[in-house]
RNA sequence: GGAGAGGUGGCCGAGUGGUUGAAGGCGCUGCUCUCGAAAAGCAGUAUGCGGGAAACCGUAUCGUGGGUUCAAAUCCCACCCUCUCCGCCA
């Protein structure tokens, strides 16, 4: 939820990177709603000014504290209507994108803002993962389908030996000071704290209320409710929306920050929308692994905690040596919350095209406004969290990237070598 | 699924109708003392909203919503959440 004063500031500017990001609000309205629920506000407030100074005097009852009574009544009925009509309408305003975010209508208009890596070239024609995978029975759908319908998979043998080495790839990074140091030194940037990640396994599901304060339980079609009505239960669609809600109405102390997690999850997406979309192999499934970072910074470590976390992003791909670009999402792009967005895609070299593998999130104090997530300053002060999200590394399609990028003539796979020693010294599969 | 307990400030914890926005303790901040630190003493220390240049003022907030009352943390109703025990279970 933006703080009104944005809006108040400048109203026209509000207006108009809403309208950017793809998002219709009513700053007129919203601006309206707000003076009337103040008018109000001020309204009951007397009322019951008058109606305290007149309990406080008298022990008994009166005629006027009577009749004050009533008025006040119909007072707080009043403002509470024009205060629920005013925070919803300030909800439906988006975060305000940052400066570098760039104009755009859809994501053709991403920009390329780096590309690293050479593309591997082959003296044979590349096949593409689903085909690779077939010859080794690693990836099962048709099987899957009869059990749990289209867009699963039975994940199987070597591939899930890859993925657990990946994992502990990424484990062993994030949570190894001197691995984040360096990773800070290679980047260039000021400033950023080298405090190691905290590894979670975090909840899968999460109540409606909580997902809504994320501001992710929308578009709704795409998420999965679980059990009965009275569950109230939704399956996550990332670790984000349990790790960002964590300390939903907490006071954190500005001396702990940052606090960095690691989760390690299985997500749940519906994938409406994207019907005929991405159908072969193991691109966008229904359920996927993900090891997700999150972080909470005082509101002037926030910038410089998304670079950096899109630095960890970057070291991670190069160790892997993954040819790769960075995307600067555009305003439609970036989603609700955000106030900037990055994308990395991955090289497949088969099908000639990128695929998206890492996105990072700069919320500002978007979503910790309404989880109440809050600092306490030395100084004492309060003010709201800053969050960060974005992905370590999601195993599914870092392992697309790996058997398209690594095959060889008979279809084997070599294994990355940072992964090797977690693969028991295999160079290839 | 059955039975019970409970939700109060950064934390712990008093408080069953009116000097309680809230005792006391812890923590934190400042000052005194000290070469310095510790200890001790004194003082301060919640948040939202609205108004104000500011000092400050008003108002709300003791899980949430509603009710009773001139007056509610305190009484009544509904709901939410948490915990404990039993049962079941990976």
């Amino acid at each position: 939820m933006l703080n009104i004063q944005v809006v108040l500031d400048d109203p026209e500017k509000v207006k108009q990177e809403s309208e950017k990001k793809g998002y219709k609000v009513d700053i007129e309205k919203l601006l309206e709603v707000y003076q009337l629920r103040n008018k109000r506000l001020h309204v009951r407030e007397d009322l019951k000014r008058k109606s305290n100074e007149i309990s406080k005097k008298s022990k008994g009852p009166s005629e006027e504290a009577k009749k004050l009574k009533e008025e006040l009544a119909i007072a707080r009925q009043a403002f509470r209507e024009a205060d629920d009509e005013y925070i919803q309408r300030l909800k439906e305003v988006p975060n305000m994108p940052a400066d570098d975010v760039p104009e755009g209508n859809s994501e053709a208009d991403n920009v390329v803002v780096k590309e690293w890596g050479n593309k591997p070239k082959f003296d044979f024609a590349p096949k593409t993962h689903w085909e690779i995978a077939e010859q080794h029975d690693w990836i099962d759908k048709e099987r899957a389908a009869k059990v749990a319908g289209t867009r699963f998979a039975y994940i199987k043998g070597d591939l899930v030996r890859l993925q657990f080495a990946l994992v502990q790839f990424v484990l062993e990074a994030l949570t190894n000071e001197e691995t984040l140091k360096k990773i800070i030194q290679n980047s260039g940037l000021k400033n950023v704290s080298p405090k190691p990640f905290i590894p979670v396994l975090p909840p899968a599901m999460i109540r409606t209320e909580v997902f809504k304060n994320m501001d992710r339980l929308e578009p709704q079609d795409e998420r999965y409710k679980v059990g009965s009505e009275e569950d109230d239960l939704w399956l996550q669609g990332s670790a984000e929306h349990t790790l960002g809600s964590m300390y939903t109405n907490e006071i954190l102390s500005a001396e702990d920050l940052p606090i960095r997690y690691l989760g390690y999850l299985t997500s749940f997406r519906r994938e409406a929308g994207s019907y005929g979309k991405d159908t072969e192999g193991i691109i966008r499934m229904h359920q996927f692994d993900k090891l997700e970072m999150e972080s909470f910074t005082t509101p002037e470590q926030g910038l410089i905690e998304h670079l950096f976390f899109v630095a960890i992003q970057e070291y991670l791909m190069q160790q892997l040596n993954i040819p790769y670009h960075v995307l600067n999402k555009c305003k439609p792009d970036i989603g609700k919350p955000n106030a900037r967005g990055i994308d990395i895609e991955a090289w497949l070299p088969s099908q000639n095209k990128y695929l998206e593998t890492h996105t990072a999130d700069y919320m500002t104090y978007y979503q910790a406004r309404r989880l109440h997530t809050r600092i306490k300053n030395k100084d004492e002060h309060t003010v709201f969290a800053y969050t960060n999200d974005a992905t370590a590394l999601a195993p599914g399609r870092t392992m697309v990237a790996i058997i398209e990028n690594y095959q060889q003539a008979d279809g084997s796979v070599e294994i990355p070598e940072v992964l090797q020693k977690y693969m028991g010294g295999q160079t290839e599969i």
